[in-house]
RNA sequence: GGCCCCGUAGUUCAGUUGGUUAGAACGCUUGCCUGUCACGCAAGAGGUCGACGGUUCGAGCCCGUUCGGGGUCGCCA
């Protein structure tokens, strides 16, 4: 017998179906069981009839499979039931939960019990939504992207130098000799620009080996790369990102309506995306709250100012902040035509987060060799990135987006590790 | 890594000025119940109060050390 997800169900009333999943919750009536299973689709009442008819212990979380009738029946939750004839138990709970994944809105657990029992853990709703959400937003970012016309690629994680000479590498040790794990795609996805593919993007882990330990950080994470050539300018990278979150957020609203109510969480809208020179946003919360930010950036308190800032003033709860400094963003960014000493770059923060880092990149050889050499680095540990650069690179420019600190503010989760199923951080390394 | 806060039942937490037998809710076990839907009712099990040391007649409570967790800052994206 052909199995049918619960969700379906209602199209096969009055007939016998199989249905397996987990039992989410059981009421004993003495005389009569209901069962909730679930399985990925949703849950559905199994009613069960006659005592000890059924000779199966049951506990919430066992593994079942039942065949019964499919009946039309108001009193039920969701208006059909399924009027269990036989039971079978496929596999049984070894131990006691250490929580209870059937009870209320949340999972009353601690973040560490939680990822202690991970697998456990996501067959609660709320926690299971995060990933239905993470999965389209990666959906719409590969969709619209190939629209674009951008080409998915695959770069190597493992690495022989590191891409910006700042964030800390993690070493592995590659047969005779030191490697490292990469930290972005950045180098690779520029050179394949210039190998004639124009566009491309990754989903990707990156790799940082930083100490932090604060709940936006990870140590892997998810990253939304893309880059593209031929552009006329930073704006047109930009562009293209502000095009990307309203299509993305869209296909959020049309497809994970449930998820987001579950979260209770609110969709943002993208509208034209506001752009704020980094000096003007500095300014403006200096003037607002008297806050002092460091050289150059923003700190966490001030991203969340700024964005407080943009949104009462612009309406806008996304705000592309640009014009970092030369000395704060990597040798290959793209000095500013009017003022040399700041780039063509940008930060998108969301909700006081920062999401993505973009901007166009040096494409002239020349000045590329040079950028590195000012930054106190030696050109030839970049040779073969630096050959791609010699025969004809086009102007471009690129981003990279956070997908865990994306999926973390769309569904206004406090710590970034709630967005990543299996997190690595400074003391995690497990499941 | 700095600073601040917290470690009490399986879980989330309460625990008064240091005082006799450490509590609640949910979960768990057993029994009853044929329309529940957070089912209900009755009974029950479950604790080295993170660990070690100290102060005290007496420590869950005060002090020190240590381990673990959370927040925040730094660094970073």
């Amino acid at each position: 017998m052909k199995r049918i997800p619960t969700n379906q169900l209602s199209n096969h009333a009055g007939e016998q179906v199989l249905v397996k999943g987990w039992v989410n919750r059981i009421r004993d009536m003495g005389g009569v069981h209901f069962l909730v299973l679930r399985d990925r689709t949703g849950t559905v009442q199994v009613v069960l009839e006659g005592g000890g008819l059924f000779n199966v212990a049951l506990k919430p979380e066992t593994a079942l499979s039942v065949v019964g009738q499919v009946a039309v029946e108001p009193r039920a939750p969701s208006g059909i039931e399924l009027r269990a004839e036989k039971i079978e138990m496929l596999s049984f709970p070894a131990e006691d939960l250490p929580f209870a994944v059937n009870q209320g809105a949340t999972l009353r657990a601690g973040l560490d019990l939680i990822f202690n029992h991970r697998a456990l853990s996501l067959r609660h709703p709320r926690l299971a939504a995060v990933f239905r959400i993470q999965a389209e937003i990666v959906h719409a970012f590969r969709t619209f992207l190939r629209e674009q016309g951008f080409t998915e690629v695959h770069t190597p994680k493992i690495v022989a130098a590191g891409t910006e000479g700042g964030a800390e590498l993690f070493p592995v040790r590659y047969f005779e000799r030191p490697a490292y794990l990469a930290q972005s795609p950045q180098f690779y996805k520029q050179m394949l620009v210039g190998a004639g593919m124009e566009r491309v993007f990754e989903v990707g882990h990156a790799y940082r080996a930083e100490t932090h330990d604060t709940s936006r950080h990870l140590n892997e994470y998810v990253s939304l790369d893309l880059e593209m050539g031929f552009i006329d300018g930073v704006e047109d990278v930009m562009a293209v990102e502000n095009k990307l979150l309203a299509i993305l957020v869209e296909h959020l609203a049309k497809n994970c309506a449930r998820e987001v109510s579950r979260l209770g969480a609110t969709l943002p809208t993208v509208g034209q995306i506001p752009r704020v020179p980094l000096f003007e946003a500095q300014a403006a919360i200096k003037e607002r709250h008297g806050k002092e930010s460091p050289r150059g950036n923003l700190d966490p308190e001030g991203e969340r100012l700024v964005s407080r800032w943009i949104e009462e003033t612009r309406g806008s709860e996304w705000v592309f902040i640009t014009h970092y400094p030369v000395t704060e963003r990597p040798f290959y960014a793209m000095p500013a035509l009017s003022e040399p000493e700041l780039t063509e770059s940008f930060d998108l923060l969301f909700r006081g987060l920062e999401v993505t880092t973009g901007g166009q990149r040096i494409h002239d050889y020349r000045r590329l060799v040079a950028s590195i050499c000012r930054f106190g680095l030696d050109p030839g540990d970049f040779e073969f990135y630096l050959d791609a650069f010699k025969y004809g690179m086009p102007p471009h420019g690129g981003l990279a987006i956070g997908l865990e600190r994306l999926t973390m503010q769309l569904c206004g989760l406090d710590n970034v590790r709630e967005a990543s199923l299996f997190p690595r951080d400074r003391n995690r390394l497990t499941p």
